[in-house]
This record gives C-alpha cells, sequence and structure tokens, in this order.
DNA sequence: GGCTCATGTAAAAGCCGTTCACATGAGCTG
DNA sequence: CAGCTCATGTGAACGGCTTTTACATGAGCC
C-alpha cells in the first residue's frame, strides 16, 4: 500500500509526483470514516502530505472532489452491476436477483462511494459527466429490466421496463440506505438487509405474474403463472 | 408570520424571549433552502437577530439543534401518517395507499424535517429520545402492515407484518429520496414520484395475493385472487 | 427594593475553505 | 548541457464558522 514516497513528507521533493491520486483515496478514507459531511479538504491534504492550498492545483474546490468521487462511484457501480447481471446468465430471475445483491454490497463495502454518489447533496443534475456516468449504471438496471419485461407471462399486460427499473432500484436504494451500512442510522431487523430485498423482489416481481420458486433447478426459460409453493420469506410455520 | 418582537432588533431588550424557537424555526428555513449540509449555526443566530454564541443556551451544540429538528420531524411525521391510515378506513388497501401518499407529501412538502431525520448523518440510534420518536412513526406503518397482513387470502401463507412495512417503508424512502423532492437528485420520470409509488406498492400487494383492482368501489372486505384486469401502470395498450 | 439565575454579549482560539504572490524543479528546446 | 517555462507546491493572509469563557442584563421572585 505504499508508494515510492510515502505519506511521512521525510523526502519527498517539493513535487508529490501523484498528489491528484492521493488525494482521492484520502478523501475515500476520510469519508468512508466520518462521512461526507465529516471530510475536510484540509484533511485531506494533511494526510497527503502537502499544504492545505497543494488541492486547488488539482481540483477547483472541496465539491468538486467529491463530484469526482461520485464519478468514480459511478463507473465502478456500473462495472459491479454489468458482472452481476452477466447478461442474465444462468437465467433472468437468478441474475437479476445478484444484480440487487451486487447493488447491496456496493453500498456496504464501498460506503464512501455510495455517500458521494448518493447522500452528499451533489447536484447531480448540474454536472454534464456525472449524470452521463449516473445513466450508464442505471442502463444497467434498465436493461435487466427489460429482458425481464420480455419474457412476462402472456395474459398479462406487459410491465413497462422503465418503471420496473425504476421501481427495482427504488427498493434497492431504500434497503441500501435506511438498512445497509453497518453502524449508520440502524434499526433492528428480523432479517438480513440482502434476504429483505430479495423477498422483496420476489414479491414484487410475483406481483407482476413472474414464476418466483426458490430454486428453479438451472433452466433459463419458467413460465408457470405464479406462486403456490413457500412464499420467498422461507417456510410457513 | 411577526412575533411581539421582530428579527430587526430594532428594539428588543437585552432578551429574546422566544430564542429557541426561533433558531428552530430559522433553522427549517435554511435547511429547506441549502440542505442539512449548508445551515450553519451562526446564520440561524444572525437570522434570529442574536449574538453567534446566544443559541449555545439553548443548544449543546449544532447537532443538537439539528436532532431537535429531526424530533420535530418524527413527530410531525407520526402524526401525518396516523392520520393518513385513519385506523384503515375505508378499506385496509384504500387507507394502506394514502399512507404512501402521505408519506411521499412529507418529504415533498417538509424538505428540511425530512432530510433532518434521513440525510443529515446524525446517528439516529445514540439519540433514545430521537430513536423512539423514530420509532413511533415507523409503528405506524408497521400496524397498518399489521391488518394488512391479517386480511391475506387464505390458502396462501401469511406474510410477517414486520416484513411487510419494511418493504413498504424501504420503497416509499426510495423513491422519495431519489424522485421525491423538486430539484435535488432529479431525473426524468416518465410518471410522478406518487404514481411510481403506488404502482410498486400494488404490484407488492399483488404479489402477495392481494386483491389491488383499481377503484374496488367502497368494500371493505374483498377476496378476489389476482389480477386479472388493467394493471397498476395504468391501461395495456 | 434587592437577589439570583437564566439568557444574551464580546472577545478569543482554533479550524476550514479559498486566494494570491512566490518558490521549485521536471521536462522541453536548442 | 544550459536555460526557459510552466505545472505543481508553499506560506501567508482573509473571512467565516464553531465553540468556550468571562462578563452584562434584566425578569421573576422574596
Amino acid at each position: 500500500m505504499s508508494w515510492r514516497k510515502d505519506q511521512g513528507r521525510a523526502e519527498r521533493g517539493y513535487h508529490h509526483g501523484n498528489l491528484k491520486e492521493a488525494l482521492l483515496q484520502a478523501a475515500l478514507d476520510l469519508i468512508s470514516k466520518k462521512g461526507p459531511a465529516g471530510f475536510t479538504f484540509a484533511d485531506a491534504a494533511r494526510m497527503a502530505g502537502v499544504s492545505p492550498a497543494a488541492p486547488y492545483r488539482h481540483f477547483r474546490d472541496r465539491d468538486e472532489l467529491i463530484a469526482s468521487i461520485a464519478q468514480r462511484g459511478f463507473e465502478q457501480f456500473e462495472s459491479l452491476l454489468t458482472q452481476a447481471w452477466d447478461d442474465g446468465r444462468p437465467d433472468t430471475v437468478t441474475a437479476f436477483e445478484r444484480v440487487g445483491k451486487a447493488y447491496l454490497a456496493f453500498a456496504r463495502e464501498e460506503p464512501a462511494f455510495y455517500s458521494a454518489m448518493f447522500e452528499s447533496g451533489l447536484p447531480v443534475d448540474s454536472n454534464p459527466t456525472l449524470m452521463a456516468a449516473s445513466e450508464r449504471a442505471f442502463a444497467i438496471i434498465r436493461a435487466a429490466a427489460e429482458r425481464l419485461a420480455a419474457l412476462a407471462p402472456p395474459g398479462m399486460p406487459r410491465p413497462p421496463a422503465m418503471m420496473m427499473a425504476l421501481h427495482i432500484w427504488s427498493m434497492s436504494h431504500g434497503v441500501a440506505s435506511l438498512f445497509g451500512r453497518g453502524d449508520a442510522a440502524r434499526r433492528k431487523l428480523p432479517m438480513s438487509p440482502e434476504d429483505l430485498l430479495e423477498a422483496e423482489v420476489l414479491i414484487y416481481l410475483r406481483g407482476l405474474g413472474f414464476p418466483t420458486e426458490r430454486r428453479p433447478g438451472t433452466a433459463a426459460a419458467d413460465d408457470k403463472p405464479a406462486g403456490e409453493k413457500a412464499g420467498p420469506w422461507g417456510k410457513p410455520k
């Protein structure tokens, strides 16, 4: 974890050589420790071993640093979701749930990114680059919803994919931001956030007429109308 | 809207007479304008026409003021939800949806309260009073879920009310915090947040086996298994 | 009328964000 | 290799914020 030139500015020469990266890294550390509000520009500079004015050579101001982090966050998020979706393999529903889990995993494992992206109070729509990155991430969910909608059982009105995508996103974000992170705003839960979200999505999909029995083997094509068997919340007692 | 002693400290005597209230009010104004991060203690003092040190006679620090606001927010929230739920009249499903709408309305019309409650980064669980107020608000949702669960169609496993409540809450919070407020983190939506949430909840309830045709007349007891007719997202084209 | 204590003030310390003039040295140019 | 240039870092300074401390005021009570 150490670069050629460590943070102890023991010897480092006048120039840092990697300051922009070091600042982003420091900011991530600080945000994950103290939230996006608690993070200070000066602290990041100190952690990188430079004067408080140095960061201004790389970021117009504090907000731009946070926006950069959000930007990277959306990129990693997109990549994670893409990987989780895996183009719908082995079957659409399974892949869809994997996306949900990936969403929560990201919120939990990268709280700094997540809060920079969604809780920093940045005007996302005022920054086109950021907006675009966020759209690209959402596009994964949207594409998945599209595929899911396409195999809606015949005989039922077909749900609009965009609406499904927004629904899934709001569920995921809701669970993540209310119950997702280890210590903030916690509440006693009868189940893990992951299980909570999985059940929520399964019930929702069943409401759209999708077959949602647990462990459907590995079949990619399935079309039984709706739920008998155990519900998505485990065995009925 | 003016108290005996206006903010212009023209004459006001040494003592304000109502400072605590004035500070809370000023903070609400400021938070709704600039978000909980942009709000400053000194600004509130200025707006109330007192010195920057005066607030410390009423609040241990800035965080305690924000916590007070969150506290009041939860109280108003509870009262609003109680009113919307109206003990399940005229029928459980209708009342349930009214609760969802009330949730969004609160987030939209009281953004200052809402963000103090959910987005201020306060450690809710470290403040027992605040925690209790938040529990009381959630209890409304929980009670509604309980009633709803009780009339789950026979022959299906009965969903745990607590889980339902958490699901509904996460949907509401997800929609509210992603799409709810007028200008922050906005995104182009094909429908209003209210309609989005209503459809989401209806689909979810249908997934639990509840009858969810639109406008079921006024009957309080209804029990047709699940959806034919139009879906919750309007007429299928 | 006089006491007392909650409430407000002034001043100061320490931190932060931000700017500006200036220093440094990495990399190009000849 | 000498010298120039410009990106990058420094130090000092400004104004603002939070919080503390010693002091001022006057409302309410005896």
